[in-house]
DNA sequence: CTGGAAATGATATTGATTATCAATTTAGGA
DNA sequence: TCCTAAATTGATAATCAATATCATTTCCAG
């Protein structure tokens, strides 16, 4: 029994076959599949999808909104010359965490962590 | 010499005045002093003094952007329950990204981390 | 089947931010 | 002090992502 139409099931096959992606390139997959599907349709089952906790939503400064299927907590490094976005599992982060949730008077649901720098394919590349 | 308008001086002033403001505050605080300042002027001044890094501008979660004074590298902690916003200065985490860096083959320029959890004092009211 | 709940598509609305542009202010040299 | 060019401002229009609305369609349980 799938809970699920076949717009949420669409969407949730996109996000799930691409590590980062934007609304605007799930609307245009989307509508690839289902041409008469609604931006508005494509927003409630990104929603539903999030709170069912199937997908995760990630925001980078404001400009970007991605989605990134669940892949369980991470962190991203954003790449500020190719905007590439990489996933970030390092332990030593968990580490920290774990100080820090025992430092403060306050207990921790979650991080969200976006390092910017400049990725070696870039930093090769500029020194030109 | 000031090179900045009154305009600029003002709004300046009142992030100074505030550990985290947001813009509707900010338009308020400026009209009470300037009357007739446009919400233009105040967009154009806040985006000024970014880039002069006299203020940060920061985004929890798309939901809030908030704008404070420059305190140097720093994270925040928000409370999900009562949405107050604290700073952490913890050094645990400057050791934290000294690894990071060391470990992967980029380079950092900052990192941007938002801790969310419930503070001390939500966690008390709440076990009634 | 069938009726009510849930989901959809189309579209309007909202709200934050940016763009435009004429008017005003500012700073510096004659 | 006066003058001009550049910078800034205020008012407002435009943009754009996201949400709300609502009639229609789809989905099931009985």
């Amino acid at each position: 029994m799938s809970n699920y139409s076949r717009q949420n099931n669409t969407i949730l096959k996109i996000v799930e076959a691409h590590p980062h992606i934007n609304i605007k390139e799930i609307s245009d997959k989307a509508k690839f599949k289902i041409p008469t599907i609604s931006l508005a349709t494509i927003y409630r089952n990104l929603d539903k999808l999030e709170s069912h906790q199937k997908i995760q939503r990630i925001h980078i400064n404001r400009e970007f909104v991605l989605y990134e299927k669940n892949k369980g907590p991470h962190h991203h490094f954003i790449c500020t010359k190719c905007n590439t976005i990489s996933d970030l599992y390092d332990p030593q982060i968990n580490v920290c965490t774990s100080c820090l949730s025992g430092q403060h008077d306050f207990t921790i649901n979650h991080i969200n962590m976006n390092i910017f720098g400049t990725c070696k394919k870039c930093s090769q590349t500029l020194s030109n």
